[in-house]
DNA sequence: AATGTTGTATTGTTCAACAAACGCTCCTGC
DNA sequence: GCAGGAGCGTTTGTTGAACAATACAACATT
């Protein structure tokens, strides 16, 4: 009968309220918020009290600054969401092997929708990331941050935006987890050089829009990684360790 | 050469400060965070600007309510991370097809999982929820907030975090796209039969902790949802109408 | 046409309070 | 001895009136 009560604070409310207004579509994507002084006035509030309530509202994303300082209503990016989630999946001791199985599921899956989709264009791109690449293995440098880039290039050739959600996040923690691999003696020296090997296979079978056997690379892809793991002895049941910032 | 510059205000630097102390783990979660007063004075800034710093942090969901009123660190829950995926989809306008893929993956996974670390515990609220469908469906009332929490109830069972991640904003999307479904006259009668009858098979096969026929049946039951949308007429490649809120 | 100048609107920040809620200690009554 | 209040200090929530800093636009200058 009498539910629990709960009081909230004023600038929460703020927050709540305007956000309320932009997904009944009373405010759109582009439109401009009133001052904060307005907002003031019409919510009997202070402006400070308006202001923090603008604040919550900027880091959930629905409100950023387009042009001018004034803040603007938007459509949230997964981009932003992504380091969150990672985040989380970190905080909250992810291992490997969740990882590696959601991955296992993922990948195969975005490299099988990017043979259905992909244009010249986009072949340009994933041929500049295997250039790249190349480039760096032979100057020593790191490809990790090139492979993270490789796998959300096909993600966003495959153009399904609930996977690339989906992904993000576990792609941003699984692939620097990598790192250690190629730090290893047991793998440091085959295990980059098998890496852009299936990179490019996959790109060829994306030329020819082969899906089947762009999604067979990448399993085999993924599998290598596993298998690189436990070859270097490490436990795939731990959390990783934080310093993969 | 000349990169963008961006001068971030006070606040901003305050959340910022902050956040890094507590992903360098100079704060842990339980922590308390010292009170405004004094992180206004270590900052050299006022309470106010300080607390505009906080309420993003909040809203980040790296601190919290712990017990009393003090803010305290705390582990982000993917729970409060899932709704704010959830408006991104929509708002970016998610269609169907994309939903049905994304689900096509990870629910049968979650079903296989869930398979491999079954107790009798997990047993019995799966049980709950299959009976509340019977009457929920007897009684004529809608059973869809039941069909998201049973696939939600998998997933927790089959306890791969990162999956968990991945799975719930689309579940939260794709599920109650459905209710179209049952409110159409060419599926209104059949639908939640087929619906509990599949959720019954794979209850009875997790028992047994038969992974394959789990695995089996939920893909079976995807496609029943998929079928379903075809046969009412409905276009897959339309983004979802925004009442599904 | 490109560069200064001015003016105004809006955000960022400060200072000085006060109200309300919570946690705590201490006190009372049994 | 201890359960239950009464007070008390601490901390958050909120207010008010300012001022500084910046962005934008319109205009003047070269």
């Amino acid at each position: 009968m009498f539910n629990r009560i709960e009081v909230k604070p004023a600038y929460r409310v703020v927050c709540e309220t305007i956000e309320a207004q932009i997904v009944a579509g009373s405010l759109r994507p582009g439109d401009l918020l009133p001052t904060e002084t307005q907002l003031a006035d019409s919510f009997g509030l202070t402006r400070h009290t308006v202001r923090e309530g603008l604040r919550q509202l900027e880091e959930s994303g629905l409100v950023g600054r387009a042009a001018g300082r004034r803040l603007a209503v938007k459509v949230p990016d997964h981009a932003e969401l992504a380091p969150r989630a990672t985040q989380i999946l970190r905080m909250q001791g992810v291992t490997f092997r969740e990882l590696w199985e959601a991955s296992m599921l993922l990948e195969p899956e975005s490299a099988r929708g990017a043979a259905g989709q992909i244009t010249a264009q986009h072949l340009i791109a994933l041929e500049a990331n295997l250039a790249a690449m190349e480039a760096a293995l032979n100057a020593g440098r790191s490809i990790i941050a090139l492979d993270v880039e490789f796998h959300a290039l096909l993600a966003a050739i495959a153009a399904n935006k609930a996977l690339m959600l989906a992904r993000e996040p576990v792609s941003q923690l699984f692939f620097p987890a990598l790192k250690q691999l190629f730090d290893h003696p047991r793998t440091r020296d085959t295990g980059p050089r098998r890496l852009i090997e299936a990179h490019r296979r996959i790109v060829d079978a994306l030329r020819v829009r082969d899906s089947v056997t762009a999604e067979q690379w990448m399993r085999r892809h993924m599998q290598d990684f596993r298998r690189g793991y436990d070859v270097c002895g490490l436990d795939t049941d731990q959390p990783l360790p934080a310093s993969f910032v």
